[in-house]
RNA sequence: GCCCCCGUAGCUCAGUGGCAGAGCGGCGGACUUCUAAUCCGCGGGUCGCAGGUUCAAGUCCUGCCGGGGGUGCCA
C-alpha cells in the first residue's frame, strides 16, 4: 500500500536526519501520512514538523541549542527524504506541512500491476489467518425477517466479505433462537392455526403471533400432515409444532436471505447448548469459582465480580428457565473454548445496547479476553411509506418483510443504501421513494460505469485490439491520473473499514470511483481507428481493464452485482 | 436519575485534528456517442448551543438543548 510506503519514508527520513546532526534526538513519533482534500496539495501529505516541533525544540534547549521552525524541520526533512521510484516530489507548504507528489510515470504503470495482479494488488494482510467468526443477522425464527434484518444482513456479510479479503479466515454464523418463551409462543399460536384450518373454534394465544403468515405456515403443515396431527397426545404437541414450524421458517429465511447474496456457514442451533451439555459444564464451572447465588427464588450470575459495578444478572430463572444472559454465556462459551475462534464479531441492533456492553467483560468468568469479542451494534430502520412510518412489529400482524422489499426495489439497491450509513446512524428508508428513485440511484452509476468498461473491452476484443502495458506512459492526462490515483486509494479504504468494522466507508468510495471512471470515459476516447493512435488505444484498454477489476472488487465486497451488460 | 447513539446544504447523508463534501432535488447548458442509466456549469452552510485543549477542532474534552435507545427474571 502506496500510504504506508510513504509513511516509511518520512520515518527514514527523519532517522537519517537525527543521525546525521540535523535533528536532535527524541522518541520517534507516530507517523502519518493522509490524503489532502484540495487539489494542489499533493497526493499525500503529512504534518510530522508541525506534530514534533515541540520534542524538537525541548531537545534542543536541554542541549543549550537554539529553536527550529516547523519550516525549517520541514527543509530538513525533505533534504533526508530518500529516493523512490513512486515518489515525484515533495513540497514544503505553509505552516509546515510536507507535501507528496506520486511519480505520473509510477501511477500509470500500477494499470498494468493491477490487472496483473487482479483483486490481489487490492488485498491487505491483517488477519494473518487468524480465525474469526462474524455472526449476524440471528433474529428469532418465528416469522419471516423484517426489513431491519435486511439492515443486519448487509452490516454483517459485507464486514465478513471485507474480512476475508484482510487475511482473515471467516465462518458467517445464525444464531437460531430455538428455545424459550418466543418459541413456545410461536409453535402454541402455529398449532391454534393449524386446528382453525380445520374448522375447530379455538383462539390464538392472546401475546401469540397473529400475522397471517402463521395461516400459510399452518397451511403447509396441512399439506403435508394432512389433519394426522390433529390427535397428537397432549404433550407431543408443543414440542412437533415446534419442530414443523422451525423447519418452515428456517428455509423462509435462508430463501430470503440468498435474495440478498448472503449465505451463511453454519446454523447455530440454541437447543444444541443444553443438549449437549454446553450449558451444564457452564454451570458447572460458574458454580465451583463461587460465581453463582441464590436470590428471590432464581440463581443469579455474579456479574459485578468481572463487570465492575453492583449489578448482577439473572442466571436461572425462578420458573426454572435459563435466562438470556446464561444462553449467551454459553453460546460464547462454546465459540471460543469449544471451536476456538480468535475473534468473534457479533451484529446487534443498538436495543441490545446493554448486552454489547456487558457480555464481553463477563466472559472473563472463563479465562476468555473481552477483546475477543466485538459487538458492532447499529441503529434501527424507519421504514416509511410514502413519507408514512410503517410501524414493522412482527406482533401487529402488519409486518413489512425484507423479501417485500427486495422484491420492489432489488437486492443490489438494498444492500447499497444500507450500507451506505454509518452503522450506529438510524435510518429512515421510504419504500416508495426508493422505488421512485431506482433509475436515479447510484447504485445503477456505479454498475453502469462497469458495464461501459466491459463494453468497451468486447469491442476492442472484437476490433482486434488487446490491453497492453508496452506504453502505459502515455496514460498522462489528468482524467487518467485522476482515475489511477483514485484506484490506489481502494487498500487503504479496504482497511479503513476493516479497522474500524464501518462498511459503509464502501459505498462511498464506489460513487467516487465510478465517477471519476465515467469522467474518464467522457473526456478520453478509448477506441480509435487511427493507426497512429494504437499505442495509446492498448494502453487505455489497459486503464480500461484496470477500472473494471477495482469496480467490480469494491462492488463485490458490497456483495453486489458487476454486470457485462445493463 | 444514570449510560450509549444521533444532530453537517432544501432532502438523504459522508467526513481519518490540517482551508466545509457527495448524492438527490432546484436553475442553466450539451445528444450524427467506445452504452445518455451520461456529461458540463450555477446557486445553496451560525457543522444543535456554550466553554475548554491545540500552531490548527465538524473531528478531542466538559456542560447544556433536541431526537432515539438502554437501564436485574424478554432476547
Amino acid at each position: 500500500m502506496i500510504q504506508t510506503q510513504l509513511e516509511a519514508l518520512i520515518r527514514q527520513a527523519l532517522k537519517k536526519a537525527q543521525k546525521k546532526g540535523d535533528l536532535p534526538k527524541f522518541p520517534m513519533p507516530e507517523i502519518t501520512v493522509t490524503r489532502p482534500r484540495r487539489e494542489g496539495q499533493g497526493d499525500y501529505s503529512t504534518a510530522l514538523p508541525l506534530q514534533i516541533v515541540k520534542p524538537v525544540n525541548n531537545a534542543l534547549k536541554e542541549k543549550g541549542g537554539g529553536k527550529l521552525s516547523p519550516m525549517q524541520i520541514g527543509e530538513i526533512l525533505i533534504k533526508r527524504l530518500p529516493q523512490a521510484d513512486f515518489l515525484d516530489r515533495a513540497e514544503l507548504a505553509k505552516p509546515g506541512f510536507i507535501n507528496l507528489h506520486l511519480s505520473p510515470a509510477w501511477l500509470a504503470r500500477q494499470a498494468g500491476a493491477i490487472v496483473h495482479q487482479g483483486p490481489d494488488y487490492f488485498k491487505v494482510d491483517l488477519g494473518g489467518g487468524k480465525k474469526v467468526q462474524v455472526e449476524f443477522v440471528s433474529a428469532n425464527p418465528t416469522g419471516p425477517l423484517h426489513f431491519g434484518g435486511a439492515r443486519n444482513a448487509a452490516i454483517g456479510d459485507a464486514l465478513a466479505r471485507l474480512l476475508e479479503n484482510s487475511g482473515y479466515q471467516v465462518q458467517r454464523e445464525y444464531y437460531v433462537n430455538d428455545r424459550g418463551t418466543q418459541i413456545e409462543t410461536f409453535a402454541m399460536t402455529l398449532w391454534r392455526r393449524y386446528q382453525q384450518l380445520f374448522g375447530l373454534d379455538v383462539d390464538i394465544p392472546a401475546d401469540g403471533y397473529p400475522g397471517a403468515y402463521m395461516i400459510d405456515y399452518a397451511k403447509i403443515i396441512r399439506e403435508e400432515h394432512g389433519d394426522s396431527l390433529l390427535n397428537l397426545p397432549e404433550e407431543a404437541i408443543i414440542p412437533r409444532f415446534r419442530e414443523l414450524g422451525l423447519k418452515i421458517v428456517l428455509d423462509e429465511l435462508k430463501d430470503d436471505l440468498a435474495m440478498m447474496n448472503v449465505q451463511f456457514d453454519e446454523w447455530f442451533s440454541e437447543q444444541s447448548l443444553y443438549d449437549d451439555g454446553t450449558f451444564a459444564r457452564v454451570f458447572a464451572i460458574l458454580s465451583e469459582q463461587g460465581d453463582l447465588y441464590e436470590k428471590e427464588g432464581a440463581v443469579w450470575f455474579r456479574a459485578s465480580k468481572y463487570i465492575g459495578g453492583d449489578r448482577d444478572e439473572v442466571f436461572v430463572r425462578s420458573n426454572g428457565e435459563p435466562g438470556y444472559f446464561a444462553s449467551d454465556m454459553a453460546y460464547h462459551y462454546h465459540k471460543f473454548i469449544v471451536r476456538g475462534f480468535d475473534w468473534v464479531i457479533n451484529v446487534w441492533a443498538v436495543d441490545h445496547q446493554n448486552q454489547a456492553k456487558r457480555l464481553p467483560p463477563a466472559l472473563k468468568a472463563f479465562g476468555i479476553d473481552p477483546e475477543r469479542l466485538t459487538i458492532v451494534l447499529y441503529d434501527l430502520v424507519t421504514l416509511k411509506r410514502g413519507g408514512k412510518e410503517v410501524k414493522i412489529s412482527k406482533r401487529s400482524g402488519e409486518i413489512i418483510t425484507m423479501r417485500e422489499v427486495l422484491e420492489e426495489v432489488g437486492a443490489d439497491a438494498a444492500r447499497y443504501f444500507l450500507l451506505s450509513h454509518s452503522n450506529e446512524a438510524r435510518i429512515d428508508f421510504d419504500i416508495d421513494l426508493a422505488v421512485a428513485q431506482s433509475s436515479e440511484n447510484p447504485v445503477y452509476y456505479i454498475q453502469y460505469a462497469h458495464a461501459r468498461a466491459s463494453s468497451i473491452l468486447r469491442k476492442a476484443a472484437d476490433a482486434g485490439f488487446a490491453p497492453s502495458d508496452a506504453h502505459l506512459d502515455l496514460l498522462a492526462c489528468p482524467e487518467e491520473l485522476a482515475l489511477l490515483r483514485k484506484m490506489l486509494q481502494l487498500p487503504e479504504v479496504v482497511l479503513f473499514a476493516v479497522e474500524r468494522l464501518a462498511p459503509h466507508h464502501l459505498p462511498h468510495y464506489a460513487l467516487d470511483l465510478a465517477k471519476i471512471y465515467t469522467n474518464f470515459y467522457g473526456h478520453c476516447r478509448v477506441l480509435s481507428d487511427d493507426p497512429a493512435q494504437k499505442d495509446l488505444t492498448e494502453a487505455r484498454l489497459m486503464l480500461v481493464q484496470a477500472a473494471k477489476t477495482t469496480l467490480a472488487y469494491v462492488l463485490g465486497l458490497m456483495g453486489m452485482s458487476a454486470p457485462e451488460k445493463m
